[in-house]
DNA sequence: TTAAGTGCAAAATCTTTGCAAATGT
DNA sequence: ACATTTGCAAAGATTTTGCACTTAA
């Protein structure tokens, strides 16, 4: 299935009307592996998508689960494609990030699992959300090629 | 030790002066069990604190190391005192923190150990931070009266 | 006395809202 | 054709900056 079935199909199934400015961030986050910022985002569109368009856009696809919402070190937004198994209900992007703090890059370390947790009891847990702070991999090899 | 004792302490440790403004935040953040978020902060102070004094003393509390920020569900940041552990290098806020999706606010799980994590090679973890969403003790309750 | 800290005004950002025009179905 | 979505303008909220006045040491 090519790029542009796949969000095609997405957005139908959400009842979302396949406009410009969606199937552009929607492109933009499938071509990255890393989490993108709302900021990054403003300066990528640049004038051809109005600022508020993507806050909207963005929004909605938060509500329908179509991104996740990642806030990074200084609290700015940052957002990547949910995996299949999120939906509106619920996300179930619960994948560890990392928040490097040389780059400010968002990465999504799929692999590590998040632990178990056994809460106090009368607290319902509905979501977790573990960020990692650090110097990301391609930072720490910069930083080793300057020396 | 009474409690001005301890915060003039605290503020000599870090070559800050005792101002009535430094001296009120410590006071409430000293009183609550809870994270205070900011907006909350500026109400409770009103016009005894201007607000740019407010932003100015948190930021400079949270350098030294003396409070820590967690920023919640919708990104708004939220303050509490830190352990003795604390110091400005290294924050050993490594705790989890639950976010209550009814009422908002922040608690700190002093209890609950933050677990270990393998970090894929060539990342350096600086700091964690883990935040549960839910519904706290609290609101479950009322929930359950109200039936 | 004097360096640090505060408060006010104002700038700079960031986010939301209202509405007419444009677009997808 | 019609409901949705966009873009613009403008309001509202948040955060930062500059500077004169005040305060703690």
């Amino acid at each position: 299935m090519s790029q542009t079935e796949e969000f095609s199909k997405l957005l139908d199934k959400h009842q979302l009307k396949k406009t410009v400015p969606r199937l552009s961030v929607l492109s933009i986050l499938k071509s990255r592996n890393a989490a993108v910022s709302q900021p990054e985002l403003e300066i990528i569109f640049g004038r051809e998508i109005d600022r508020v368009t993507l806050y909207r856009t963005l929004s909605t696809f938060e509500e329908k689960g179509i991104i996740h919402k990642i806030l990074d070190l200084k609290g700015t937004a940052n957002y990547a494609l949910c995996s299949d198994l999120c939906n509106n209900h619920q996300h179930h992007n619960e994948h560890v990030h990392f928040n490097c703090t040389v780059c400010m890059g968002v990465y999504c370390l799929a692999t590590l699992p998040v632990p178990r947790l056994d809460m106090p009891a009368g607290y319902s847990p509905q979501n977790v959300n573990f960020l990692v702070y650090g110097v990301c991999k391609r930072c720490n090899e910069v930083a080793s090629e300057a020396v």
